[in-house]
DNA sequence: GCACAAGTAGAACAATCGCTCTACATCGTC
DNA sequence: GACGATGTAGAGCGATTGTTCTACTTGTGC
């Protein structure tokens, strides 16, 4: 069963979610279409097996063993993102990816904001920044979505915005123009 | 031609790349199958033809007549951007959603990067950050890509991001440690 | 040694796909 | 008012799709 998930994960990273077939995903998964469909009952199916397996394998990658120091947390963070662009897609975010492939399903969506939480949350504990958590998800979005682009400036990027958000953080206000920390 | 340009790119802007099928298409455009297809001789055309309808239209709204002040330019088009966000997609930037749903057309690819390139360098230019155009880059894709789920506060974020960068750009070398504004 | 669950390989199904083609209507121009 | 260009409506084509089903093989527990 994992190693469906597995199989089907890096089909659907590789390439896309609209072109490959079933069949396609059977040679990806390693298995006959039975045990497939037994598994997996439909090609949606199929899709949100790929995003759950690959939601815990990108929490695993991203957030285990995380520096305890915010600082160093923080670039450590951006650090691991960098790499998991460089080592599993060269393109951006597959939940992203399944929900434009497919706006209409509720239930992608769902999965996102689901993995999309869930990393905020993480992300700003690991690095105190709680009370910015929409500008820390933004840099990570930043980041992962134009990797393919930048490459590994695109991490040093991450790592710039990352700096001037903690700087702006600390002393009070960010902006009185518009808001208080404390109030968003 | 305009018209059936701006059928097809409304029509994958609401339903993504994969689903529509070309009767779709047809109807979206509001003409015949014979004349779609005079002017959009297969399908992938179909999908070239909007994203380049899209990426004038796009950098009409966001770019032209721009407050002339790097200050007030930057928080302009975090503006701009926020409001194309609520009016037009409501998800992701759709050219990032064209090339994940065929990750191996490589035309798909050139539009896409030909896109980006020219939003970095209009918008590097219009906000005087042309010495942090990656990072400022980063800002617009987190804003893009993090509209649908935070809505009016992804703006307010990137207003935040982008405050902090010019802020971080102004006294010099912005983080000793990773590289010098110089260099990047 | 045999029954049974679980696997494989792949034929078969209706539906749908992108695309082509035929037949007919509507123009502006001489 | 005839003409050619340009449009519409939609039937038809072969290919491919997601899914189901049949027939056969393998491993495990009793």
């Amino acid at each position: 069963m994992a190693r469906i998930a597995a199989g089907l994960e890096s089909a659907f990273a590789r390439r896309g979610f609209a072109v490959p077939s079933v069949e396609d995903l059977r040679d990806a998964a390693g298995v006959s279409l039975r045990t497939l469909y037994k598994y997996a009952p439909s090609r949606d199916r199929m899709v949100r097996i790929a995003l759950e397996h690959r939601h815990r394998r990108y929490l695993d990658h991203v957030f285990s063993d995380l520096p305890m120091g915010h600082e160093a947390a923080l670039d450590a963070l951006f650090e691991r993102i960098g790499l998991w662009m460089e080592r599993e897609t060269s393109h951006g975010c597959l939940f992203h990816a399944a929900v434009a492939a497919n706006p209409d399903d509720n239930e992608l969506k769902a999965l996102l904001e689901r993995h999309k939480s869930e990393v905020a949350e993480r992300a700003a504990g690991a690095t105190g920044l709680s009370g910015r958590k929409i500008e820390l998800m933004q840099v990570i979005e930043g980041l992962t979505q134009s990797w393919p682009l930048y490459r590994e400036r695109a991490t040093t990027g991450a790592r710039h915005l990352g700096a001037a958000l903690r700087r702006a953080e600390v002393p009070g206000p960010f902006d009185a123009r518009t808001s208080s920390p404390s109030l968003t």
